[in-house]
DNA sequence: TCGAAAAACTAACGGTATTAGTTTATAATA
DNA sequence: TATTATAAACTAATACCGTTAGTTTTTCGA
């Protein structure tokens, strides 16, 4: 009965924890206060519902996400940026693969702090776009496509839709070699 | 405690209708078994297990989606085919979001009869790209890459991780007009 | 030192999918 | 047509799940 000295962020990174090891459908409130040595109700103390729980999980990712994608990026041109960006993108999901669920899985009710969260994310592309020459709409256009295929990817990839012919790694290189190929030929040359 | 004439298929059907109308996240067996005037275990003489008619219902999905699709699909080239299934896709995924969400919500143990489902929709999208002039190879790198950009798409703008800023369906267009445009910068010119 | 607040607990509720065992209705067979 | 076997309904129970209410214990601040 003595205190174990809980917070909120400790129980959302064994949480965290817990997911990545035994899968995000397998998690429970019950394996997860046991691992903290605590009794399932007692989380309450400091969570208020289990989905508030996964929108901090979710937002826990996008944190670890955004500190492994823009750490040290040194980068000849803007177009590589964005080339190193997206290849990082894929393997942080490939490396943490049901954190990475968390993401998307939240209730679409009441996520507005994880939304914000990823909208961080969204933002650091921005001036890397800008500085390719594209226009303030383009800017939002070419974001949303290039996350769009990157979430798609790793998505369809996961569950099983693309067959074990071909590489997926060769065709993931294609996919992102020809988003950034149309942005050269659409808004400038090779020096960016 | 008459016989209902219940069979696999028809729960399947009332199971894609209920998910439709209350969503994927409210869907029970109970409520499903009270819909169709039986009680929950007796379900289990027809189905065997939840994940299964889970399976079942994305199986069914697929195929709608597939009728959906190619339905007097009369276009002047290729590409433009390529346009209007892109538009069809998202379409399908608007007018049934719930259902379109069992697609991808699957435990991916034993969902091999639904790979194989979405494997059909994905083979209709061969020829098309054959007739735009791309390899063997380049037919998977290309079709893995426009169905991650639709699914993605679909899937993060459902989340609510895009802005209401900008319009959504002005940035679908930018997404595949941009996709096509590198198609046939690469492969050929106006008239296939 | 005492009182209040926070954090643990126990116990219970309603919900879920699932299984076992039983009865009933249909279909096939003699 | 009568009988039997099979399939489909049922009842009842199990083991989870998240969540809430109420209680006890610990800790911290006045």
């Amino acid at each position: 009965m003595a205190r174990k000295g809980l917070n909120t962020d400790r129980i959302v990174e064994a949480a965290a924890e817990l997911i990545a090891e035994k899968g995000f459908d397998q998690f429970s409130l019950r394996e997860l206060s046991d691992r903290l040595g605590v009794k399932t109700a007692s989380l309450y103390n400091h969570i208020s519902s289990l989905s508030e729980l996964t929108s901090n999980i979710g937002q826990l990712a996008f944190e670890r996400m955004a500190r492994q994608l823009y750490n040290g990026t040194e980068c000849k041109s803007s177009f590589d940026t964005l080339y190193h960006i997206a290849i990082g993108y894929r393997k942080f999901a490939k490396e943490n693969p049901e954190l990475y669920k968390t993401i998307v899985k939240i209730p679409s009710t009441g996520g507005s702090d994880l939304i914000e969260k990823g909208q961080n994310l969204v933002h650091s592309l921005y001036p890397v776009l800008e500085a390719c020459g594209l226009s303030e709409r383009d800017i939002i256009h070419f974001s949303r496509t290039i996350r769009s295929a990157m979430h798609g990817f790793i998505t369809l990839e996961e569950a099983g839709f693309f067959g074990t012919m071909v590489d997926a790694d060769e065709s993931y290189s294609y996919m992102v070699e020809t988003l950034i190929r149309s942005l050269k030929n659409e808004y400038g040359g090779e020096d960016r």
